[in-house]
RNA sequence: GCUCGAGUGGCGGAAUUGGUAGACGCGCUGGAUUCAAAAUCCAGUUCUUUCGGGAGUGUGGGUUCGAUUCCCACCUCGAGUACCA
């Protein structure tokens, strides 16, 4: 009987359904073990090989932990919400959740070709409104908290607010806006609820804030980094301004250092740990206030109003790692877009600036970051004080200080900061050298350690660290700064100028926004005619005719029940702007939605729970499941998806809602598999292609060409080919020996390359197993590869011989005899090998064992059960189906698993041996077998005593012996 | 520029608390079977050789009885990040 993978394959994939043997149950004597996947964002061009990678490392692990005994959970849903669909609505008119349905079930269809062991009955979906009606609940829940520095932890906002109302705000250490204004608790009762609104909104973890983004008038809408190339639009080509509009805002930055710290709490790599290191980027270092000197000083304090002026002596603060080097300042580097450039600059110096400014503002952010090398800057004409010597120093500025960073503006140390070097030197500006014995008239110098401060007051002499200790403490006493730790990571931008997401539990009342109560959840996105912005440059949401908040009886109602939306001059929307019909309590809704992040950033604990409608998961559901102990996906979310669901996972910890302060304890990155495209060569400007050893020395353009039309010898199907692509249906073909042979390139696996492998073809040509197999052969799970159909056979004949190993000819033959000793031998070795493997995520070399295991039992010609049966189950987790199959023809009626062979369970089920190569003086001399799992200690014993040594040894005693076990014992005589 | 990772046959890749380098698979060569093909099975396959051997894990050094593995310098490729004061 030989091996029908197809209807094995059905016939499995049927029962699991159908008897829900995948279930995970909420409760159990087992420990619990939590795997998953990143869930995918369901695209129109469904999976490609690349895509199951990931699922299959995961569905193996999970399979085996469910044979070692564990209660394992194991779902699976969709990131459905999401650009793609949102552009095909544009395109089409066909509603994005129509699309996103229909390519859901077609990765359905995909995945469950595969044999996956997914708990189907958790599945979630971020656009399902039961969904982001919780993803609306944590939104709001953000939005009454803020964070407390001193204990370092959120906490509710109506804690804040009891604070303000006995003792103002002076001794509140919050993470906040920069703009506070320091009030009693007197002040605070005079304020009018409005007012008060206002300041708790520079604390609440979620907050409205201006915010610089990338505009593109022509298509009215909003554009990430990546979709400007050259500082126009990617689509179109459209000029692209710098333009600051009003939006939602996570707090993130508040938990820097607890996302620093807990780092080495996680088991991910090193070099994943890395980038969020970086991306946080801690560094220390102090705050300097510089004052305005002279003339400078008095345009300022003329021109300000007089409350300014009043309130503190105005001053430019910079925040730099050196504040030892202070005295080596030569002059004060301001971004563009600093503040108080405008009321600096003097007249002479004022259309220079202006002009600079303009030309800074026309490039984006992008832009000015690749041109590294240009140095450019204007001076304002403007003097600061130096805050120890007193003397002036000029202030410049220059586009090489951003504005987002610190706070916008550096004291330039040329001899230390090599930008600044650079700088003062393509200006002609004073270097002064504050280090003993260094030369810093060609370059600056960095270094730290084993350099002495000279030149330098009360500083000069002391090393780096003293030198450091004492300006920072020198700063402080005179008020001139203070020792600060400064973070590279922002707070994250929360709204997207797009239909296809989250809408916001907001409503806006006198430009203030409001919550809608959480009973009232969900909030449904509404219906739109077009998917585009308005002509007024609102969000998509703005082309809702009904999108308004009745206060009174808490439902979303037309907009007419609004008196009117203004606009600013701009075209903006703004809250303010919006003024409600004779207090109807009809108020307009937020007409943003939520980034892609917002419901990837908890979904892991829905799963726990899924369905739960009182709440996003049940305490019980938390505190068994706790978090996800092992998780599988790209590296590419290192600083997004997975930052930000730290800091969410975080933040419901410090609310109470979750047990775990940490989302996913092991993390491990899947490779990328990689396409490999196949090329025709065309003469340039004829209709003829040339085979790839034919072209010599021709102008050819290569094209692309797709990969099932090769066969493995790179030979093209040229009929195939000429219909594939009816342009070139009259093309001539240089051909050599008769044959066209393409040219090959491994290049990301994509439809636009035509190098794409459909799952569902090798399901149909090699079967499921061989497709999870051969994934897990193709190299290291974490490394990227190229796929090569090709090699497939070799696993394939593996999974033949397999089957064959249980039948003569066409009988099902499994005797009930002993095993003969090799056999155990070869059986225990593979277990142990596995295990082993698997637990490493080895499963490029587990297979090969597998291999090994088939070839050697073949070889023995072993048909015993008692190899025979728990080897089907060892085989399970890899190729599931035929595993099944075989244990079903030994009789059993249950599915496959460990009940029969509790031993296994455990570890392996005999100890196994090895022939250990006996060494004297690095020479080896002969081998001896003795158990692997044998202690340092008897292993030495056992040879010291064996005659062969005490022949080498004559006599004399060995000097030192060496055990490394399951390897050598070397004698050093 | 900085950070991290990797360089092993014709190819994908094994082997790292230092211990028989090239497991396993693809490909290739030869053989068996077959009228023939497919499929299957068996043998061989790092290079070199005067068949005794000799060389060999990117390059050059070092530590060691012993190095693909550890250390130093360099070369190449890949990934991430980027004027972070």
């Amino acid at each position: 009987m030989s091996y029908h993978f197809n209807k094995i394959e059905e016939k499995w994939q049927k029962y699991w359904a159908k008897n829900q043997t995948f279930q995970a149950k909420n409760d159990s004597d087992k420990p619990k073990y939590y795997v998953l996947d990143m869930f995918p964002y369901p695209s129109g061009a469904g999976l490609h090989v690349g895509h199951p990678l990931g699922y299959i490392a995961s569905d193996i692990y999970a399979r085996f932990k469910r044979h070692k005994g564990f209660n394992v959970l194991h779902p699976q849903g969709y990131d459905s919400f999401g650009l793609p669909a949102e552009q095909y609505a544009i395109q089409t008119g066909q509603h994005p959740a129509v699309t996103t349905e229909n390519n859901i079930a077609r990765y359905r269809e995909q995945l469950d070709k595969i044999g996956f062991s997914f708990d189907w009955s958790r599945e979630v979906r971020t656009s399902d409104p039961d969904y982001y009606k919780w993803t609306q609940w944590i939104f709001i829940q953000l939005f009454e908290s803020w964070y407390d520095l001193e204990a370092e932890k959120s906490r509710p906002i109506t804690e804040l607010e009891k604070t303000f109302s006995s003792e103002g705000n002076s001794r509140v250490n919050a993470a906040c806006d920069d703009d506070i204004e320091e009030f009693s608790a007197e002040d605070w009762k005079t304020y009018s609820e409005d007012e008060k609104e206002r300041i708790l909104l520079k604390y609440r973890l979620t907050y409205l804030a201006e915010a610089e983004v990338n505009w593109c008038p022509q298509l009215g809408t909003v554009l990430a980094n990546d979709e400007i190339v050259n500082g126009v639009s990617e689509r179109g080509g459209y000029p692209v301004v710098r333009k600051k509009m009003t939006q939602w805002s996570m707090r993130i930055s508040a938990f820097s250092e607890r996302l620093l710290q807990d780092l080495n709490k996680i088991d991910w790599t090193e070099s994943l740990k890395e980038s969020q290191r970086n991306w946080i980027g801690k560094s220390v270092g102090a705050m300097v206030h510089f004052n305005l000197y002279g003339e400078t000083l008095k345009q300022v304090q003329g021109d300000g109003p007089a409350e300014l002026v009043s309130a503190s002596q105005p001053k430019i603060s910079v925040f730099t790692t050196r504040p030892d080097t202070i005295f080596g300042v030569s002059f004060m580097t301001l971004a563009p877009e600093h503040d108080l450039v405008e009321k600096i600059t003097t007249e002479d110096q004022k259309a220079e600036v202006q002009a600079y400014i303009e030309a800074t503002a026309k490039r984006s952010e992008r832009e000015r970051m690749a041109d590294v090398k240009t140095i450019s800057g204007v001076f304002t004409g403007a003097y600061a004080e130096h805050p120890f010597t007193k003397e002036p120093v000029p202030i410049w500025i220059g586009d090489y200080v951003l504005a987002g960073y610190g706070t916008g503006a550096v004291m330039a140390v040329p001899c230390g900061d090599q930008r600044d070097h650079d700088f003062a030197r393509h200006f002609d500006l004073p270097i002064p050298n504050i280090f003993e014995n260094v030369d810093v008239s060609q370059e600056a110098y960095a270094g730290k350690e084993g350099t002495v401060i000279a030149n330098s007051d009360f500083l000069s002499g002391l090393k780096y660290k003293e030198a450091l200790q004492k300006v920072i403490l020198e700063l402080e006493k005179t008020g001139h700064g203070y020792g600060k730790t400064n973070y590279r990571l922002r707070d994250a931008v929360f709204s997207r100028q797009r239909y296809w997401g989250e809408p916001f539990p907001v409503y806006y009342v006198n430009g203030l926004p409001k919550m809608i109560d959480p009973k009232h959840l969900p909030l449904r996105l509404p219906e739109v005619e077009k998917y585009l912005p308005t002509e007024t440059g609102e969000p998509p949401l703005g082309n809702a005719s009904d999108w308004a908040w009745d206060t009174k009886n808490n439902k979303v109602v037309s907009n007419k029940m609004l008196k009117q939306v203004q606009h600013d001059e701009k075209g903006d929307v703004t809250p303010s702007g919006v003024e409600a019909h004779e207090d109807n309590g009809v108020y307009p809704l937020e007409l943003n939605t939520m980034p892609g992040w917002a419901g990837s950033s908890w979904y892991l604990f829905r799963y726990m729970d899924a369905g739960n409608p009182d709440k996003f998961v049940s305490e019980e559901a938390q505190k068994y499941w706790e978090n996800v102990d092992l998780y599988i996906g790209g590296s590419e979310h290192a600083t997004g998806h997975l930052l930000y669901s730290r800091f969410w996972t975080k933040f419901l910890h410090d609310r109470g809602y979750l047990t775990v302060e940490e989302p996913f304890k092991k993390l491990i990155n899947q490779g990328m598999i990689l396409g490999t495209s196949a090329f025709v060569y065309r003469l340039e400007g004829e209709n003829v292609f040339v085979s790839k050893n034919q072209i010599k020395g021709n102008n050819v353009q290569p094209i692309h060409a797709d990969v099932s039309l090769v066969n493995a010898s790179d030979e093209l199907d040229i009929e195939g080919f000429k219909k594939w692509r009816p342009e070139f249906a009259d093309a001539k073909f240089l051909t050599e020996d008769g044959k066209y042979i393409v040219g090959r390139e491994v290049e990301k696996m994509s439809k636009s390359k035509y190098n794409v492998v459909n799952p569902d073809d090798i399901c149909e040509d090699y079967g499921a197993d061989t497709l999870r197999m051969y994934e897990m052969f193709l190299g290291p799970l974490e490394q990227a590869k190229p796929w090569n159909t090709a090699g497939i056979t070799g696993v394939h004949n593996f999974l033949k011989k397999l089957w064959k190993l249980y039948h003569n000819g066409e009988e099902f033959a499994v005797s009930d005899d002993k095993a003969s000793a090799d056999s155990l031998k070869t059986f225990h070795k593979t277990i142990k090998k596995v295990t082993e493997d698997i637990e490493e995520f080895s499963f490029n070399t587990s297979v090969s064992t597998f291999m090994i295991c088939v070839n050697e039992l073949t070889a023995q010609r072993c048909n015993s059960r008692e190899v025979l049966e728990p080897l089907a189950v060892l085989i399970a987790p890899y190729a599931p189906h035929i595993a099944e199959e075989l244990w079903e023809k030994l009789g059993n009626s249950e599915s496959v698993s460990t009940a029969k062979y509790p031993e296994y369970q455990e570890k392996y089920l005999v100890e196994s041996k090895k022939n250990y190569p006996v060494s004297f003086n690095g020479k080896m001399r002969f081998t001896m077998e003795l158990p692997l799992d044998m202690s340092k200690d008897e292993i030495e014993k056992n040879v010291l005593e064996d005659e062969r040594t005490k022949n080498q040894l004559d006599g004399s005693t060995p000097k030192k012996v060496i055990v490394v076990p399951g390897k050598i014992v070397n004698i050093v005589v």
